[in-house]
Order: structure tokens, then C-alpha cells, then sequence
DNA sequence: TGTACATCAGTGAACGCGCGTTCACTGATGTAC
DNA sequence: TGTACATCAGTGAACGCGCGTTCACTGATGTAC
């Protein structure tokens, strides 16, 4: 890398680095592309040229913490538990998260989440990331003989996801909706899922 | 009702006519207050103090044909079918009408789901009249005792609208998909799903 | 190796646009007596 | 019933704001010779 290439990567570290720091404090619509220029000791055009939108720049501010929260979600996975269960624990785990500044995280999976993929890159592969590791547990499951033999491992990862979807859209929407209760919800849905799935000892 | 009342009326559904007519043709972002305020012969303060904003206007211009259109489909569901089939039906007809105008429909959703359930009055009553009437097929089911007793009809009717939303996504997100390659996901989730809710025979 | 030129990240100011909001005003309608 | 006043829907123009975009420019860095 050049330094030319260099002091760009660097210029971009402390305009992101604002921007997490900003879009926490304040939220999304309450910053500005200016405020984050400024905060950055950076002109407003640079933001600019770094990146395409001001959603863009939520988007890449967010990506690293989510991508990390992801990865010590998954480390932390107890090992002794049922499928149920560990669905449970990953999902909780990011309403947790997105508990902490739902505006902000409602900000960000509203302006991704019905783009096309390729205008969301970061959203796109977390959320792929994410299926792809639901459809690893079911198929582990399904190695050992407790799930069906014909059911499509993606396709189950999905439904889950899906499931997951329609809990986090319930704690976006009702304020007075605490995690706890979106995860029991989310529990009762799953599970009467999963036991479509559960391979039946014969007669 | 007064006359002052009446014409207070009169203005209102004028706006709704040039709004309907125009995020038809335009799609959301590239109308703005102001054209539809000159194409309803009105003022665009008149605009705003009807409707608080562009996304309540846009809100309140769909909901009439998506009322209608949830009607219609509920009174063209066959009878003579299984609930998977007549879930799918329903859904189909949605995603079809959706696919007629997908970045109009994108809108108006990206805007509402996520938003407080207050904020979006029409669409709130939407999705639950449809999770409603879902959860009757679920329930007249578990009378015929096809489904297990224990299973709560409008958790289940929330599972499966959250299928549904999930397939939404997939259809909104990926432009190559088609209605028929989103209902065969959608049958293929729901499958799985109702298959949990089914009374097993008894070895 | 040095020189001369090309490249390109970043600047700072300005632009046009849409948004919601505000405000003084008009004129029709409603109401109190 | 008529009159005098109050109410209020709608007007039209202006405001401040944030957005993305543009543009001529600077100056450091890279490259061709």
C-alpha cells in the first residue's frame, strides 16, 4: 500500500471512527454529515467521497461491532444445550444488542433491510453470515439423526431467521416490549417450528 | 356533518386522488409534497396540515386499495382446500400485488414496519386483520382436530406472517426474484412450519 | 539519480432541491344573542 | 328572524435545515524518462 493509499485508509479510520462515536450519541437523524465531517476534523466533502450516502456510512460505522458481536455470539454457543436453546441464546444475543440503542440499530435495519443486496454489502453478508450458521447447527442436528433427512438445511436456516425477523420487528415496534418477552415469543414460534422439523420414532 | 366539514373532506380526498395518482406513476421519492399539492389544485400547506407528513400521506393514499384488496383475497380463498394451500393463497395474491409497483410497496413497508405501532395506524390494523384471519383458519383447523390442541392459534398466525414477511424481503431485496419462486420458498417454510402443528397418529 | 510531469486525496465554498414549519391573511361558515 | 362576532379551512410566501453534488483549486505523492 502506498502512502497515498495509506493516508486515505487513515483519513476514512477518522471519519468512521466520528461516526460511531456521533450516530451513538445522537442517533441517526440527528447527526449530519457535517457534524461528522467536523468531528472528524475533515471536510464535509471528503465524507463524501468516501462514502456514497449517509446511510452507506451508517452502515460501514455499524458493520465492525456487529460482525465482532456475531463472532464472540458464536464463540460463547454452549455446547451442551438443544437446537431451541441455542437458537435462543444467538437471537437473544443480538436483541440484547439492539437493546442498547434501538433507535439506532432500528435506523440502520430499516434503511437495509428491503434494499437490494448489493446497495447493503455489510448487511448483506452479516445476515448471510448469520443463516449460514443457523443452517450449520440444523444440519448438525440432522448428522445425528434428530431432524428429518429430507429437510433442506438453508431453507430451515431461513425459516428461523425469518422467525427471528418477526420477533426483532415486534421490539422495534412496541416500545414497551422488553427483550425477555420478544425471546419468549420468539421461543414459542421456534419451537413449534423445530418440532415440524423433528424426526418421529416410528411406531 | 357541516358543510365547513364536508369541504374539509372534499379537500382531503382530492389530496388522496393527485397523491394516489402520482406515487403510482412517480414512485415515493421523486414525488414531492408539492407536486401533489398543485396536482390537487391545493396548496402544499393545505397538504401538510391534512397529512404530517410524506410517508403518513403515502400511508394513508395505499391503505384504501390494500383494505380492499385484503377483502377481496379472503372472500376468493377457496374451501375446498388445505390450510397450507389456502395460507399460500393468500400470501401469493399479496406478493403479486406487490410485484405490480415493488418500489412503491418497498416504500410504504420500509417506512411503516419498523416505525411504533402508533405511527402507522393503517397499516397496524392491516397486518393485524391479516394475522387475524389467519389465526382463524388455524383455529377452525384445530377444531376439526387437524391441529394440536395446545397450540395457540395467534402465536401460529404470527409464525406464519412472519414467513411470510421473511419471503416479503426476499422479494424486495432481490429484483431478479419472481412471484413464483418467492411462493415456492413461502410453501416450502410454512410446510415445515405446519407440519409442528399437526396432530400426529397415535402408533 | 534527478527532473518534469501526472495523478489524485482532500478542500472549502456554493448550488439546487425537498422537507417541515411558520405566519399573517382571507373569506366562508357556524353560533350566540 | 337578523345581526354581530367567533371559528377555522385554506392560502401563498417565506424560512431554516440537511441532503447530495459540483467545481476550481492545492499540494503531496507517484511515475516516466
Amino acid at each position: 500500500m502506498n502512502r497515498r493509499q495509506a493516508s486515505k485508509q487513515e483519513t476514512r479510520q477518522l471519519i468512521l471512527a466520528a461516526a460511531r462515536l456521533l450516530f451513538a450519541q445522537k442517533g441517526m437523524e440527528e447527526c449530519t454529515i457535517r457534524d461528522i465531517a467536523k468531528a472528524a476534523g475533515v471536510s464535509p466533502a471528503s465524507v463524501v467521497v468516501h462514502f456514497k450516502s449517509k446511510t452507506a456510512l451508517l452502515e460501514e460505522a455499524l458493520n465492525r461491532d456487529l460482525e465482532n458481536a456475531l463472532t464472540a455470539f458464536i464463540a460463547s454457543m454452549p455446547e451442551d444445550q438443544g437446537l431451541l436453546e441455542r437458537l435462543l441464546h444467538l437471537a437473544t444475543d443480538f436483541f440484547r444488542l439492539y437493546d442498547q440503542n434501538r433507535d439506532l440499530y432500528r435506523a440502520l435495519i430499516r434503511h437495509t433491510i428491503f434494499e437490494p443486496e448489493g446497495e447493503t454489502p455489510h448487511m448483506t453478508s452479516l445476515s448471510e453470515r448469520y443463516i449460514r450458521f443457523l443452517a450449520g447447527l440444523i444440519e448438525s442436528e440432522q448428522n445425528r439423526g434428530r431432524i428429518k433427512p429430507e429437510v433442506d438445511p438453508m431453507m430451515a436456516a431461513a425459516a428461523c431467521f425469518s422467525l427471528y425477523l418477526g420477533a426483532l420487528i415486534m421490539l422495534f415496534r412496541q416500545a414497551e416490549m422488553s427483550v425477555e418477552a420478544v425471546a419468549e415469543v420468539l421461543a414459542a414460534m421456534t419451537g413449534q417450528y423445530l418440532d415440524g422439523l423433528t424426526e418421529r420414532i416410528k411406531p
